[in-house]
RNA sequence: GGGAGCUUAGCUCAGCUGGUUCAGAGCAUCUGCCUUACAAGCAGAGGGUCACAGGUUCGAACCCUGUAGCUCCCA
């Protein structure tokens, strides 16, 4: 059967994929095994695979592989996010298209909608993953909004209101005035604006032209001023204190109060106060007893509180009410400005600050076990530089605020008293269900709270919640997999996400949901810009995957991706990956071709092959399980490449490579099974990285059982190997490199055979390679001579060149003349280094305070250094000398 | 404004306790090869003032100080 010369992975992507699905390789039970868990960050039900997906996913399937092919009982755990915001500004959009308008459905036709949705389209991502080759559990996959899951975030919700970590209150929120809903914190993102910092002077009042001034850059807000500040040091403004401003347009008088947290030196000193949109306003406000006074309507148009350009888009009335201000001599000057303004993550749209009733967690104390344990190194972050964020953050935490006002999420499952009442029924009741009556009026009529929970809100409890931990407490499940081993994310979402998932894990299974934390990089594109959809600098994942297949997509991206680091995408890494498939699979097109022979005795020179590969294999074995154990995982990757590529195909083949004698390759049977238990070692070393290749070969290379799989075979572990013959061959590699060196400045083609010479003192070790030497050089004789014998052959090697490799002389006796010109000027580069080089060591030796203070080592080195040099330089010296 | 981090070859990055694992890897580049596994390949080669300026030390990519540029986080 002809073997195909370039690889075609697409084939077998899909034929294994679904036969590792069919014996249910990726599905988990508990049982006696040690567990390998991990839970999937849940992908939005909205998104499709972005190459974000394809480095977390990737880096998630290579721990998992590997744990199960260590004979772990691994688990993998998939899922969605039901992404509360994203999701219904998706749904709104598909509806008006069709022309429908949220507003003029009920909650129950939305969320039948939103449902039909997600049905259609929340599933695109798993599926996508499945082609980048993941092995999750499927059996397994979880929904964030699905009904058990539902019911943990509302029980969960219970409790900690019944604990009193749940508060309801006014508080200034970040208001998305697209979304319609509030975000929270971390959904703000500030961006640098040009601005305007409008200069505007307020009157006295009671005076006729005495006038405050004051900058900002919201003139549209001084509609709900109800103060000005200045800094109580301020000399500028001392005799107005206590006074009264008249604010313009509004004609409202405020007064002008002395705070500390007024800076002298911004615009004038002066500081309007409108504590109803402004943080810090809002702040001050509350100690001075300033009223606030919502001017700006959810939709971000001017309420009717406003009094002026009602229902006026507030960006519209920033633009007129300067015109006005002007009109009427308040604007003193315009400058410009650079400053950073809230932009909505999900919706870009200008965050407005806004007072608001909200749902909060208290922060402070359920937080506490979140730091200890990531301090204590329970819970590790990989890269440890994350440490000190994580604990800036966890120190200085804010409540949260929970509430959203969206339909699609879970809703809050607080009720309130909608009966005649007393004041007393304004409290609302948190439970479940409907409660059957009020227990203040006795009334039956309750109306529940519009909002849902933040989606973190739910995702928080992910690691607990997919294993049925609410539902089912202490179930099998739970048991086994809790806590789970690895959680591979992004650092965005470290505070969002991670470091709330700890908080509930240590309040709900008083222990880490985790104990390492790999945090990936983000992938940018080549000139540095993050990739996203709206920029569309990423490539589609799933055409690279048609183009290079999915084992060569996967290597492309761990290639570029330390731990951590930010990396730079670039398709060639595919390409690179797709190329290291194929070198792959010619190596086994190589091995495959070979005809066992049993007629055939192992060569020495296989003989000492085989040793030297065994030892080199094990050596990168212990190797690369250090990396993983540091979680290095594309320095693993890059050890294995080198391995295959470089050891295996370039070195080991190479040496072992029968001749074609008679249209057949023949090996004897040592050497041929040696190197077919090489090459499923590598195989084996490779496959959660490449998993889909590994397994066409694995099966190619012989008939397998049913269940003879490299997905579940076993992990190679290192065992004891020889040093010896690797350091050895390391010097038998500058040989050969040397002896091609010569052939290539000689012009000696490589298919003309040459004879080797060699002045050495034989190293029986070294000696076992001759054959080798000879082989790879294209050498038919490697004579080592006594110096007395060299003299003998003083005739013949008259016209041969003559070079040293690591203090071996060696000499090619040459049919032609030899360029000597070319060969003089390369030993006298090579002499003039060395002599600078001897200089440098002389000197160092000749510093007494060297010499007293550096470590015995080190001055033993330094020694044989200079020894080296000064042997080398005799030697350059005498072949300059014979040219 | 506050904090964290980064700057090493054309590109992407390693470089641990200051000293032979110290200036490295992969890619790219250049040269020669269509050699019976692979041109998606083989064999070679050339690339660096370790951001800059000081300092500590017998010795600095590594430690200290300052400067510049970049990135991220927080307000």
């Amino acid at each position: 059967m002809e073997i195909e010369k370039i690889y075609d992975p697409a084939a077998a992507q899909t034929k294994w994929y679904r036969y590792w699905l069919e014996k249910g390789f990726f599905h988990s039970e508990p049982d006696s095994r040690e567990p390998y868990s991990m839970v999937m960050p849940p992908p939005n039900v909205t998104g499709v695979l972005h190459m974000g997906h394809v480095l977390n996913n990737t880096l998630q399937d290579v721990l998992v592989r590997r744990a199960r092919m260590q004979g772990k009982n691994a688990c993998w755990v998939p899922g969605t996010d039901h992404a509360s915001i994203a999701t219904e500004a998706k749904v709104v959009a598909m509806l008006k298209e069709k022309g429908i308008k949220k507003s003029d459905l009920t909650r129950e036709e939305f969320l039948k909608h939103a449902w039909e949705w997600k049905e259609k389209f929340g599933g695109i991502i798993i599926e996508q993953l499945k082609t980048l080759g993941c092995s999750c559990d499927w059996e397994r996959t979880r929904f964030t909004m699905e009904e058990d899951l539902s019911a943990s975030v509302i029980n969960v919700f219970i409790d900690l209101y019944n604990k009193g970590y749940i508060y309801r209150g006014v508080r200034m929120i970040n208001w998305d005035p697209k979304g319609l809903t509030a975000v929270s914190d971390e959904e703000v993102i500030y961006k640098e604006e040009d601005s305007r910092l409008y200069y505007v002077r307020y009157q006295i009042e009671n005076s006729s032209d005495e006038w405050i001034t004051i900058a900002t850059t919201r003139p549209e807000t001084i509609l709900g001023d109800t103060g000005v500040c200045v800094n109580p040091k301020d000399a500028r403004y001392q005799k107005l204190i206590g006074k009264h401003a008249i604010i313009p347009i509004v004609n409202r008088r405020a007064p002008i109060i002395a705070d500390e947290y007024v800076a002298m030196d911004f615009g004038t000193g002066a500081l309007k106060i409108t504590p109803a949109h402004d943080v810090n306003d809002y702040n001050i406000g509350l100690k001075h007893g300033l009223a606030a006074i919502d001017t700006i309507a959810p939709d971000g148009t001017m309420s009717k509180d406003a009094g002026h350009y009602i229902g006026e888009d507030r960006f519209t009335v920033r633009e007129k009410i300067v015109k006005d201000l002007e009109a009427k001599g308040h604007i003193v000057r315009v400058e410009k400005i650079k400053n950073k303004v809230g932009h909505s993550e999900r919706t870009d749209a200008v965050i407005e600050p806004k007072l608001s009733v909200q749902w909060f967690l208290k922060m402070d104390k359920i937080s506490k076990p979140a730091l200890t344990h990531v301090q204590d190194g329970t819970i590790r972050l990989i890269p440890e530089k994350y440490l000190n964020t994580y604990r800036h953050w966890m120190e200085s935490v804010h409540d949260w605020c929970i509430s959203r006002q969206l339909w699609w999420g879970q809703r809050i499952p607080a009720w309130y008293c909608t009966g005649s009442g007393t004041p007393a029924c304004k409290e609302p009741v948190v439970s479940a269900a409907k409660p059957a009556a009020c227990k203040h009026c006795g009334s039956a009529n309750f109306r529940q709270d519009e909002d849902v929970l933040d989606t973190w809100f739910s995702s928080w409890l992910w690691p607990i919640s997919v294993f049925d931990g609410f539902k089912s407490p202490g179930n099998p499940d739970i048991s086994y997999y809790y806590p789970t081993c690895d959680l591979v994310t992004a650092p965005e979402i470290l505070f969002f996400w991670v470091a709330r998932m700890v908080i509930a894990g240590y309040e709900y299974m008083h222990r880490e949901p985790f104990s390492h934390v790999y945090l990936t990089g983000t992938v940018r594109d080549k000139i540095g810009r993050k990739m996203s959809k709206s920029l569309g600098n990423s490539p589609d994942p799933l055409d690279l995957i048609a183009k290079y297949g999915a084992d060569g997509v996967r290597v492309g991206i761990l290639l570029c991706s330390p731990a951590g680091n930010d990396l730079t995408f670039d398709e060639s890494l595919c390409e690179q990956g797709r190329n290291f498939a194929n070198k792959v699979w010619n190596a086994f097109r190589l091995i495959k071709g070979w005809k066992i022979n049993n007629a055939l005795q192992q060569t020495e020179l296989n003989k000492v092959a085989v040793e030297w590969f065994g030892a080199k294999l094990n050596q990168e074995i212990e190797n690369i399980d250090g990396l993983y154990s540091k979680y290095r995982i594309s320095e693993a990757l890059m050890a294995i490449y080198k391995l295959v590529w470089d050891d295996f195909c370039s070195w080991y083949l190479e040496m072992i490579k029968p001749p074609f004698q008679g249209g057949e390759a023949m090996v004897d049977e040592a050497t041929y099974q040696a190197t077919l238990l090489f090459l499923e070692t590598l195989l084996k070393l490779l496959h959660p990285f490449m998993p889909f290749i590994t397994e066409e070969i694995w099966h190619n290379l012989k008939e397998r059982g049913e269940k003879d799989c490299i997905i579940v075979s076993e992990m190679p572990k290192a065992t004891h190997y020889n040093r010896e013959i690797i350091e050895t061959f390391e010097g038998i590699k500058i040989h050969i490199t040397t002896i091609r060196n010569i052939r290539k400045s000689q012009n000696i083609p490589f298919k003309e055979k040459i004879k080797l010479y060699a002045i050495s003192k034989p190293d029986p070790v070294a000696l076992d390679f001759d054959q080798i030497v000879k082989k790879l050089c294209n050498a038919d004789e490697l004579e080592h001579l006594s110096t007395d014998e060299l003299k003998q052959h003083s005739e013949e090697f008259r016209n041969a060149i003559r070079f040293t490799s690591m203090q071996t002389e060696f000499y090619i006796p040459l049919s032609k003349s030899i360029d000597k010109t070319k060969e003089k000027e390369k030993l006298e580069k090579e002499l003039e280094y060395s002599k600078g080089f001897l200089k440098s060591v002389m000197a160092k030796l000749a510093n007494e305070r060297f010499v007293a203070n550096a470590k015995p080592e080190v001055l033993e080195n330094e020694k044989n250094k200079k020894a080296d040099a000064e042997a080398k330089i005799v030697a350059l010296e005498k072949q300059l000398s014979e040219l």
